[in-house]
DNA sequence: CGTTTTTGACCGGCGC
DNA sequence: GCGCCGGTCAAAAACG
């Protein structure tokens, strides 16, 4: 509703402190910490007190070391424990340092709710994959302790392919040609 | 006018 | 049983 009343927030790191020049060709990039994607450790395992300051987009199976994620990664654990026929679908968080709460991964979503969470100033939101015969959904929520980052949770698979994903890839790619000149 | 967002109601699980 | 909490539904509003 309102709008973000982010103080004057430093523009994330998107490139090498090095060189703050992007690529040519490479404004259409969003504000997504492609660096910190990529570089960070993508393997999950950080142990819980590892702070999820250090590493701003810290990419990981089901562990991440925020109070929020852990109330994620409980609550599954107890779905799993539980009488769960359904087949246990993958899920996946990471956090991301952007000023806009949706990224564009490719997909198209309808937003289907909005709650308020606890201990946390900011609501989380669901969406849902627009594509009829699937069924992946996805939340994303403001971390209140560092505004700047939003953790997206997804959960399931696409059971279709993914249009405009070139235009998803691309800088990615772009971004993976410029590290690779390291 | 079709699609998406908004928003309160509703529901199920869990702890007390 | 009751209330809290997280997740979803659905009707109406908003949007393009």
């Amino acid at each position: 509703m309102e709008g973000h009343d982010v103080p004057q927030q430093p523009p994330p790191l998107m490139f090498p402190p090095s060189t703050s020049l992007p690529p040519p060709g490479m404004e259409v990039l969003p504000d997504i910490d492609w660096v910190s994607l990529l570089s960070g450790q993508t393997t999950g395992l950080v142990e819980s007190a590892r702070p999820a300051m250090e590493n701003p987009c810290v990419m990981s199976r089901n562990n991440i070391g925020t109070a929020e994620e852990e109330m994620i990664k409980s609550q599954m654990d107890k779905k799993k424990v539980g009488k769960s026929k359904k087949a246990t679908r993958p899920r996946f968080a990471f956090q991301t340092r952007s000023v806009d709460d949706i990224l564009d991964d490719g997909y198209r979503w309808r937003k289907y709710g909005q709650k308020a969470v606890k201990n946390s100033k900011y609501p989380r939101s669901y969406y849902r994959c627009t594509y009829h015969t699937c069924n992946v959904k996805k939340q994303v929520q403001r971390l209140s302790k560092d505004t700047s980052i939003v953790v997206t949770t997804y959960e399931g698979v696409h059971n279709h392919p993914c249009e405009r994903l070139m235009e998803t890839l691309t800088p990615l790619l772009k971004q993976m040609q410029f590290l690779a000149r390291f």
